[in-house]
DNA sequence: TTATTGGCGCTCATGGCAAC
DNA sequence: GTTGCCATGAGCGCCAATAA
């Protein structure tokens, strides 16, 4: 049975959520939650093999959320909610690792439409996204590791590198090599570019 | 004012592990 | 065997605080 996580702070939209996954994936368990806490909560109690995460929730602002459980659970597929559908915000998504993006405007028929495609592996969007040489900071955010995302999220939030250490259970050591990674692929010299850099992330819908 | 010290940021080299 | 990712240690440079 698929186990499949509604991450989204509308009830209204959870409920028609609910009922498009119900017509796309009937018999899955689906369970629902406001809050990005909720859903790395529900992540961590076992394998999910769907995540539907709204873009605001009451703790996540724009695409930092989805960078984070992007970097923390790579192999569940996600699937982001927005009442935005401009084909920058779409761009950005896939280039984070979203698997589809259904925006909140999509009749129950498209939700069920792109519900049905993702859970064939298949990849969503309701427009075609913009080409990603477009947006050339974004494309090198997606080339980061899990762990170098986490870093780069840590930069952001102001952290040190011992801060960042701790927060992941590594070495500072670590951190200050996985920085070097994370300059390299962002073509910056410094932590004050990557975090100019990784304003993308907290871009908002 | 100058030298010392400690914190911090960063690079380089190396090894372990898993996937292909 | 190769490749990619992760983790670590060693060492260097910069800067601010402090003592002489």
């Amino acid at each position: 049975m698929d186990r499949i996580i509604v991450a989204d702070d509308h009830p209204l939209f959870r409920a028609a959520l609910g009922s498009a996954l119900a017509r796309a994936a009937p018999g899955a368990a689906v369970e629902e939650t406001p809050s990005l806490a909720g859903a790395r909560e529900a992540l961590g109690r076992g394998p999910v093999d769907l995540l539907l995460l709204d873009l605001r929730l009451s703790d996540s602002e724009g695409f930092a959320g989805l960078a984070g459980v992007r970097g923390d659970f790579p192999a569940v597929p996600v699937v982001v909610v927005s009442a935005s559908e401009d084909a920058a915000t779409i761009t950005r998504a896939l280039a984070f690792g979203a698997a589809g993006f259904i925006p909140k405007s999509a009749t129950l028929e498209v939700m069920v439409e792109a519900l049905t495609a993702i859970l064939a592996g298949e990849t969503w969007a309701p427009v075609v996204p913009a080409p990603l040489d477009s947006e050339p900071i974004e494309q090198r955010i997606a080339t980061l590791t899990p762990s170098q995302l986490k870093i780069l999220i840590g930069l952001q939030q102001g952290r040190l590198n011992k801060q960042i250490a701790f927060d992941l259970g590594v070495t500072e050591a670590t951190i200050k090599a996985h920085l070097t990674g994370v300059f390299r692929k962002l073509g910056v010299q410094n932590r004050t570019q990557a975090v100019i850099a990784a304003r993308a992330l907290s871009l908002e819908t």
